[in-house]
DNA sequence: TCTGTCAAGTTCAGAATGGAACTAATTAAA
DNA sequence: TTTAATTAGTTCCATTCTGAACTTGACAGA
């Protein structure tokens, strides 16, 4: 990836931290400085993690989500983790059908609700989970690293807020733009 | 999209927050907290304002980012917006042309070095960008709005904090799984 | 027990994606 | 110089993705 050396050119180098002067803008000078620090810190996380699980196990990053997913609520649906993840269900189905002939995961039928299949990992999934595991939180850990314990404590506890309280806004933002609301057309 | 209502089942309802049990998982017992919480708020994110986005303006994900990329940094070049944002560059490309093909953007040429395209908005592009930025601004705004201006505050120090240290972190993860470091073989 | 509605999951065809090979321009080395 | 290596951007095409339609099952109301 990059952000290392910044291209000294008519657009000159960032400066303070060597990133390209496109990524201290986004960063500095952002009208939505949020979104852009989530998108960008999930892209560094996300790159990294899921290449090397395609590599070392030759899983997309959907079916590894769903091998993490499984992993840590056994018995799940597939739109459990649709919704959890955002995937669509059909990738998700695609998904399934391969992490079964592969032996990693198993569907049940629940005899209560036919159309429900109950997903589980098989022992190859978990054993595969446990030795990918330790990348993952390695990455994680290796990203947080430049924060202290008390640092991370808070933005952990500011970060679960937030995803509490997006749990309640709406999935699709209505038609009409922002414009100033129309209230007191004449004074 | 979903976290509305808990499925009364077998796998019974989350409890605290309405969420389903699988969301819950990930939120409170899952080893990489961190990481999931930034994917599941970039998508709560990017879902609802790139689908706005498609359906206003007939424009992609993409598309879009090389909108806002250049609002806020003009002159960049195609591969700056490839480096913060993360999307191949052959991506770009097309939706770059596509771009310029609506008049939204337009190609320089760096007499200094004829290998760079420096990109310019278009006054149609300023325009586009004037008119969507504050679906997003909301956006943003009402996700965080479940914290106080202190909270926000430190919670955007703290990201900015650790997007500059992501900066250092290898793009890619070495072969080796993270086992226990194979030093002191025998005392 | 129909009949209509809704939900979980699958299938399929058209569209989007991205790795690899390419062009063109620049710089470094011989 | 020539030659090799590097970089920005484009093109090609096999793979992957996803919206929409479909199948199957559950269930509410008449």
């Amino acid at each position: 990836m990059a952000l290392t050396q910044a291209s000294v050119s008519s657009r000159q180098s960032g400066g303070v931290s060597g990133m390209n002067q496109m990524t201290e803008a986004k960063l500095w000078r952002n009208p939505c400085p949020f979104s852009f620090r989530l998108n960008y810190l999930a892209m560094r996380y996300n790159t990294a993690c899921y290449d090397w699980v395609c590599k070392t196990e030759g899983l997309s990053r959907i079916e590894y989500v769903v091998i993490y997913s499984l992993a840590l609520c056994e018995g799940s649906l597939a739109k459990d983790i649709a919704h959890s993840s955002g995937f669509p269900k059909n990738t998700l189905s695609r998904a399934m059908s391969k992490l079964e002939k592969a032996n990693l995961i198993r569907k049940h039928i629940d005899d209560q609700d036919k159309r429900n299949q109950p997903l589980f990992l098989t022992e190859e999934g978990w054993a595969l989970f446990h030795r990918t595991l330790p990348t993952f939180e390695n990455r994680e850990h290796k990203m947080l690293s430049g924060l202290d314990e008390e640092e991370v404590k808070t933005l952990s506890h500011l970060m679960a807020k937030v995803v509490l309280n997006c749990a309640h806004l709406p999935d699709e933002i209505s038609e009409a733009p922002t414009t100033s609301k129309p209230e007191k057309i004449t004074p």
